[in-house]
DNA sequence: GTGTTCAGATTGATGTATCAACCCGGCCAC
DNA sequence: GTGGCCGGGTTGATACATCAATCTGAACAC
């Protein structure tokens, strides 16, 4: 084989940092999904939904907020409206649907919040202090920066 | 609402941290399945088989180095070896079957390897540069340490 | 040997993610 | 109006993740 051998210094602390998003958001995962019931895709859905005022808006702008797939967002908010977490309501343009969360979801999304950002304070916030915790968001800011270049790059061929 | 509004500065940089793994790892992800016709879960289990010499190790090895359940390293076996990529022996014991990685598994895992790192080079070691990598990675450890003493907590109940 | 037990492996059912194909209502040309 | 276009939405098929239930064969007691 040969070449697994040769991991060096960087390739080792890129296992390291897998290794912790793997872990901390399997856990993250799996309090919400025992103690509140939802998954992960749940959460996100209905975190979006609260960012309107009257906890309604277009399908399309929660594909936005979200920056899911059309099929992905449709097939959630079906099952996510057969648990009855979010009702389709048809607005002026019938092409267009609305989402609005109902109140179970308002419940259920009012319980999860305050439980995950606690939860991510104490395991990650709170772990790095303000500073480290500052110089983490700035890298990843920066991956993220390069990533977006490198998108254009495909895009242009 | 109310607590949506109230994001202080830890959680805009916690959520950078989410955008930015989730990008990442999609971006990583679609490569894989794009240019080697391979899952991230593929990627994964080649990537163990390889790390034994006769390209064969029981199925409870790649079990502890994945760290997945049985259940869902049996699913994906069994999807692998329909495609060709490996293949189940019985060993010895034959309560504890082997898997071995075939000629096709093999050279997809070695076209895909190269161009893996490269990629990780490219989005994520370069873009951070030496120092601030070590950094990273010394939070990522942290946070693993953290999630590792939060889970004692949890089974000592 | 026969029966029990036990750990690891498999299977089935359900929920989730992704791609391709299709639907459908407003829009424009004519 | 009638017909074709267009873009977002839905549906279907397949792959993947997770949980519970079951299977299996070696090991142990007797």
């Amino acid at each position: 084989m040969g070449w697994e051998q040769e991991l060096g210094e960087a390739d080792r602390m890129w296992r390291t940092y897998i290794e912790m998003a793997k872990h901390l958001g399997s856990h993250l995962q799996q309090h919400l999904q025992r103690e509140c019931n939802l998954s992960a895709a749940d959460f996100e859905v209905l975190v979006r939904l609260t960012e309107s005022e009257r906890r309604e808006m277009p399908v399309a702008e929660v594909a936005a907020a979200t920056q899911w797939e059309k099929s992905r967002l449709s097939h959630q908010l079906t099952r996510m409206a057969q648990r009855g977490l979010v009702e389709r309501v048809d607005s002026n343009d019938r092409r267009y649907p609305d989402v609005r969360l109902t109140d179970k979801g308002y419940a259920a999304i009012n319980k999860a919040v305050p439980e995950h950002i606690e939860m991510v304070h104490a395991l990650f916030v709170d772990v790095l202090g303000p500073e480290r915790l500052a110089g983490f968001a700035q890298a990843c800011a920066d991956v993220l920066r390069a990533l977006d270049e490198h998108r254009e790059r495909d895009c242009s061929l």
